[in-house]
DNA sequence: AAAAGGACCTGGTGGC
DNA sequence: TGCCACCAGGTCCTTT
């Protein structure tokens, strides 16, 4: 479900709600998420007061007085800020309950995300050592994408949805990017010049940006801490519109799918080569 | 070493 | 109405 501009719509959702505030009690429902929920969290997490909320690609980081947790939406997780007597709702996993009375309540029906716990500094995390630059935080994404492909051999799509190389860039935001910089989803990224991709930068952090703005994009069911609706799926231009003319040319969308993933492009705007 | 493919899950949708 | 196949916003792990 959420790329950056919905992880980005969450932290900022829930910062205000949870930032110096003392965990009270923590409820483990159902720990099989990606990976196992630690049961000492229920334990640890109590009495510790939750610092900042931050986030690296699309991992939330809260840090409390004595570590981190760590929490990925995956596919379809939600955090709902919630009084604690709301009633519960199916695929509600976690609460964490605070001191005034609030409750940080993790749903995800698929189970794809995750809820981790760390002592060590969050940069050195098997699952974030290896991210690649933030997008919205660095001028120079277009020299940097430039630079690592000319080593690699692949779709320029999948090459930017890789986290390794830029995060927070998941299907949708890949989709969009490419079609406003008039990319081919499919073209090798060898074969693509510094101009190119200095252009792909630009118009990245102009999507991830509105896309923030708009409160993220809801195609299905996403929603911020306070379970409402984003916006940005109203300015979409490429995805979801297989057999539309495309609104910059009129040329009919196409649809294809790349490393299993659906890929619209417009044939006139993004030549193959 | 890099790239491709499989795996993990549930819920919704469309076809028969 | 029921059953089934297929699809979905992510990404790690295994295989080639």
């Amino acid at each position: 479900m959420p790329e950056l501009p919905e992880v980005e719509t969450v932290k900022r959702g829930i910062a205000t709600h949870v930032e110096n505030k003392i965990i009270q009690q923590v409820i483990l429902r159902e720990r099989r998420l990606r990976w196992e929920v630690p049961e000492t969290l229920a334990t640890i997490l109590p009495g510790q007061r939750v610092e900042t909320v931050t986030r690296r690609g699309k991992y939330l980081l809260l840090k409390c007085t004595l570590g981190h947790l760590l929490i990925h939406l995956g596919m379809s997780g939600r955090l709902l800020v919630v009084n604690p007597e709301i009633p519960l709702q199916k695929h509600d996993h976690v609460d964490f309950i605070f001191e005034n009375n609030q409750c940080l309540r993790y749903h995800d029906p698929r189970r794809f995300g995750c809820i981790l716990w760390t002592t060590e500094p969050t940069e050195q995390h098997p699952l974030l050592a290896n991210l690649g630059m933030e997008p919205l935080e660095n001028r120079a994404i277009g020299e940097h994408l430039f630079n690592i492909a000319r080593k690699k051999d692949i779709a320029v799509k999948k090459f930017i949805m890789n986290n390794q190389v830029v995060v927070g860039i998941g299907n949708i935001y890949a989709n969009e990017s490419l079609f406003l910089a008039g990319i081919h989803p499919l073209r090798a990224v060898s074969s693509i010049n510094l101009a190119e991709f200095q252009q792909l930068g630009i118009v990245i952090q102009q999507i991830l940006t509105i896309a923030i703005a708009k409160g993220g994009t809801t195609l299905k069911d996403f929603t911020n801490s306070a379970g409402q609706a984003g916006y940005f799926q109203q300015e979409l231009k490429i995805y979801g519109r297989a057999g539309e003319p495309c609104g910059q040319c009129g040329a009919i969308v196409q649809h294809i799918k790349i490393v299993q993933r659906p890929s619209y492009f417009c044939p006139h705007c993004q030549p193959v080569e």
